[in-house]
RNA sequence: GCUGGGGUAGUGAAGUGGUUAAACACGGCAGACUGUAAAUCUGCUCCCUCUGGGUUCGGGGGUUCGAAUCCCUCCCCCAGCA
């Protein structure tokens, strides 16, 4: 049997983690995770990352990748996913690429056509940084390029110019891919990001925030979201604890935001099956008195009959 | 109670007699996005029967051809003095 690929995506503060490695007790899982904050090292308390007795439970792979100074790309992931879910399968155990990344995850389950860059070129992406807009965009009309339907968007444009092309080589998901999503309305990830924001800060982020920043720098993962936000609090821009927890959970809403409008796109909705917690939860619990491969087989049938349905439903 | 400052979109804030009041920022919503993605970028955000129309600047009154802007009065907030 060729094992199947487990994917549960979902955004920021949904329970992903949670569920995933229950689920991977019971069904002989190993995790594989999509997340592009988790993979720096030392970034654990405002990602969020599993923790030490959560990595205990089930083997864990993707953390700690890279320094947090370092450069991590999105063909670096990918690469390492696609290692870590043959080794896994090698073992007869079941790969489960579980995050909030949904570049990442795309990279992956949608096959991007990413070569291994020759060698990175510091010294022309820092010539490109100082170009405006409007001189990338004539730079790049100089020299054909099809310009991104982003078209204000120097980074692309950036890329754009590298690249020499706009890339958007990928494949279908594979037959034996299910991919799951956590289903959570916007205030109940609210609540839940206040209430781990509290926690993150209980856990000792504000002391990983200055820590990270001496040893590396304002760099750019220590700039955004949890690790932003302490930053001001720590310059004296927000002044009070309140603020401080309302911007984080400001801060993750922003992030949800973008997630959820990746995963909406007409161009990956069919194939994601959306469940709530609960019934997930619910289902495994009812299904205790199967095997492993019982529960297991149930969710792949789920999905396959998701598809189906999806599917003729869009072409009718 | 007195004196001074102030009350403009969900919030902060610009506008201080004259082309269409609300720039700008934040928040909210929607979207794009294949190598930094927790990045980067775009649109909308007073109301409506919405390629056009309507209402608004704490309440009321007044001056003026014309008022968010000047005057009177009332209400509320802040600071100082009692």
């Amino acid at each position: 049997m060729n094992l199947p690929l487990i994917v549960i995506l979902g955004p920021t503060a949904s329970g992903k983690t949670g569920y995933a490695i229950e689920l991977a007790r019971r069904i002989n899982g190993e995790i594989v995770c999509a997340d592009s904050r988790t993979v720096y090292r030392g970034m654990d308390v405002g990602t969020a990352k599993p923790t030490k007795r959560e990595q205990e439970m089930v083997p864990h792979w993707g953390l700690d990748l890279a320094e947090p100074n370092g450069r991590f790309t999105l063909y670096d992931f990918q690469q390492y996913a696609y290692t870590k879910i043959a080794e896994i399968r090698g073992r007869q155990h079941v790969p489960m690429l579980v995050g909030g990344t949904g570049l990442y995850i795309d990279s992956v389950i949608y096959h991007y056509g990413l070569a291994k860059e020759a060698s990175f070129d510091t010294t022309r992406r820092s010539r490109l940084e100082q170009m405006t807009v409007t001189e990338l965009t004539d730079y790049a009309v100089f020299h054909q390029l099809e310009l991104p339907n982003d078209a204000l968007n120097k980074r692309r444009l950036i890329r754009v110019i590298e690249q020499g092309a706009v890339n958007k080589k990928c494949t279908q998901l594979d037959d034996n891919t299910v991919v799951i999503g956590i289903k959570s309305d916007r205030e109940t990830l609210r609540t839940r990001s206040r209430q781990r924001s509290e926690q993150m800060l209980a856990d000792g982020l504000i002391e990983e925030t200055k820590r990270l920043i001496q040893q590396y720098g304002l760099v750019e993962p220590l700039r955004r979201n949890a690790y932003g936000v302490v930053h001001q609090y720590l310059n004296g821009d927000i002044t009070s604890r309140d603020e401080l927890i309302d911007r984080m959970v400001i801060a993750d809403g922003h992030l949800v935001k973008k997630q959820l409008t990746w995963w909406r796109s007409p161009r990956r909705a069919g194939d994601i099956m959306w469940r709530s917690l609960d019934d997930l939860n619910k289902q495994m619990h009812a299904s205790e008195t199967l095997d492993d491969l019982g529960l297991l087989s149930q969710l792949i049938a789920e999905y396959k009959n998701f598809q189906n349905t999806h599917n003729t439903g869009e072409n009718h």
